[in-house]
DNA sequence: TTGAAAGCGATACCAG
DNA sequence: CTGGTATCGCTTTCAA
């Protein structure tokens, strides 16, 4: 290559790291043969020798979950709009139980490519796997929560704000007895069971909340809702047990119970469907809750699912919300009630705050997008 | 790392690399060694050096198509049992446009990294850019096609198969006018649009094939599906005018028509809500078809919207179905009769072909996977 | 078996 | 701007 160019090799290295101080003439003359060879510098030596890869690594969780790749495509844009290189990488799968893990072949990878800056989208089960990276390069979780993780950076939407636009909608739509589905598979659950408690204690209805446990799948909503919905045969009034103003009832010690799934996507409601559907009690239409506020829209449309099997209409008898305003709630059958936790807000934060940065984050910082109500059929007057 | 194990660089390195030839003693000494120091082998110095980097690559066009997501996570799991490294690479974006590019930034990278394998998911818009790199290592393509390229292995499920399921089980519930909504966009569906008509014919029902042209998207999908069952006003009789055995009618030149958005996920049916909508005139029942084959889930979510918003039932005015048996097609609201084209057999099919191989395929080659018909509410008798 | 030396394909620094 | 040399971290060949 530098013998195509008649130049020293020293001189196309410069070339080719837009080095200011070659002249315009031996500039092109590189370029020219480069052109000709169809040379392009091998990236691997590059990043060897500079000790610096010139990327942006993203690692994505789950590409199955179609939120995590809304946000990734996004920051790819933004990534790719900044002149940035981007690098995605699964480092982590889900294993036979459905729990998440780190691939550690594939991480050591990732670290000796050294990137320049590393996206984290969504809650990364044990983060401090990669803590020695973060430490040394700018990391920002993109939608996901990291707590108490120094020289990382945050970025996700105001789950109390978003959970509050669907309460105040709801209680403005005449509901008082609103119930939540969620609660279980980390991440958001907890900080959206909490802002439900909350919104409800505001509306002076600490007497209705009702909280029934379930993850992230439409699988372990569409048991928890029928569990909130019914009375089996054998627990006559047992509903009527709750102690205190809030009534928790746990789930059945399932798989999701053990941390698992994050977010994960499995709709086939199919599977789950009970032949011991006619044992079961509907609650008196007095007592049941008049409105489910689901964890996210995968829950409410296993929500929705049960509902109907138990013979209920949405929103007639139940109105339903979801959460993250997925394509799925947009859906002329499914027309979900839901929050826009405003996604393209969330990648273009994201990739600001990388760009802005050179060395790691100091401390641990959060900035919170404000998401916004988008109501639809599942909650009609 | 030498100096703390007590021994010399080399031996590190053949310990590393599983060499039989060093003593167990030895061994021990270093791993112990690498243990304390934290030390792993530098990839990039490895894979330079080696000039394999001992990995699959895996390249997805569109992560936010539920479709390629699951395959992906299919082809990943297998790879992992298998024990093999895997690098998953989107050097595919979208532009504005909406047209499907490759990022010239991000590929040159994979290719220095020297994957020993490299598998292409999904029909990939100009594939030669990759050429050089197919040519020098075993490559597959899953649930795609490569016209025409050498040193590739596709693995896909078969189309004709599929249409041919679905057709028959149309004509069994005793539909005759079947029409179509596909054929554009690329990949698959011209397969399943002559599939259609092959069927069709086989049937002897070919006066009856009617094709209205879509690519994979759900907003294309009800504007062919409008298109198929109205007659605008200022267009008396244009219906009967179709000429031969076939009635193909051409969309409005769109951006779908640029050859655009192989399988883009864009479900919100609410964004072409059409104000319009009362200006269109059905065909007469007795005329318009009773049954309509969609190119793929998603165009069939757009059909069954686009049905209903002009007041007909599904399926008893209009029977629908999908093709790919996504989550979406098994929700109780959608309940979708489609074909599930079986990935996890593609994603198996294609591993075992990867890991079979040792150097470039000859010639082209294709692997077809035999579709199942799963039977939903859409085409209810 | 083991260890020393020569690359892999670049970058970085230095004196010219 | 040049050209030579050291370096990045490892593999590989080859003598000992």
């Amino acid at each position: 290559m530098a013998a195509e160019a008649g130049v020293s090799k020293s001189l196309v290295s410069m070339v080719f790291n837009d080095d200011p101080r070659v002249s315009d003439v031996r500039r092109k003359l590189v370029l020219d043969a480069a052109q000709r060879l169809g040379f392009s510098p091998n990236w691997m030596a590059r990043s060897l020798a500079a000790g610096d890869g010139d990327f942006v690594g993203v690692m994505v969780p789950d590409l199955a979950n179609p939120i995590f790749a809304e946000i990734l495509e996004g920051i790819r844009a933004e990534l790719r709009g900044a002149g940035q290189r981007t690098l995605v990488s699964s480092a982590l799968f889900t294993d036979a139980g459905g729990n998440r893990e780190f691939d550690d072949r594939v991480l050591p990878v990732l670290r000796d490519m050294h990137p320049s800056s590393l996206v984290v989208i969504g809650s990364v089960p044990s983060l401090d796997i990669v803590q020695p990276l973060m430490e040394r390069i700018p990391t920002v979780v993109a939608s996901g929560t990291a707590d108490d993780l120094e020289h990382v950076y945050v970025v996700r939407n105001d789950d109390v704000i978003g959970i509050d636009l669907i309460v105040d909608h709801l209680v403005e739509r005449g509901h008082r007895r609103i119930a939540h589905v969620g609660g279980a598979g980390g991440g958001a659950a907890v900080n959206r069971r909490d802002a439900y408690e909350g919104a409800m204690r505001r509306h002076r209805l600490a007497e209705h909340i009702e909280i029934e446990l379930s993850d992230y799948t439409t699988e372990r909503a569409i048991e928890a809702t029928r569990r909130l919905l019914t009375r089996s045969p054998g627990d006559p009034g047992g509903r009527a047990g709750a102690v205190g103003d809030a009534a928790v009832r746990n789930a059945a010690p399932t798989a999701a119970g053990t941390g698992a799934a994050i977010g994960t996507q499995a709709l086939h409601p199919d599977d789950v469907r009970p032949s011991a559907i006619e044992n079961l009690t509907l609650r008196p239409a007095g007592e049941r809750p008049t409105a489910i506020v689901a964890v996210n829209d995968l829950a409410a449309l296993g929500v929705i699912t049960a509902v109907e099997q138990l013979g209920l209409r949405v929103p007639e008898d139940i109105a339903v919300t979801g959460y993250d305003d997925t394509a799925l709630s947009g859906i002329d059958r499914i027309s979900l009630t839901t929050v826009d936790p405003r996604n393209e807000e969330i990648s273009h934060e994201t990739v600001r705050l990388l760009l802005d940065a050179d060395g790691p984050f100091e401390g641990h910082r959060e900035r919170l997008v404000i998401p916004r109500l988008v109501v639809r059929g599942s909650t009609a007057a």
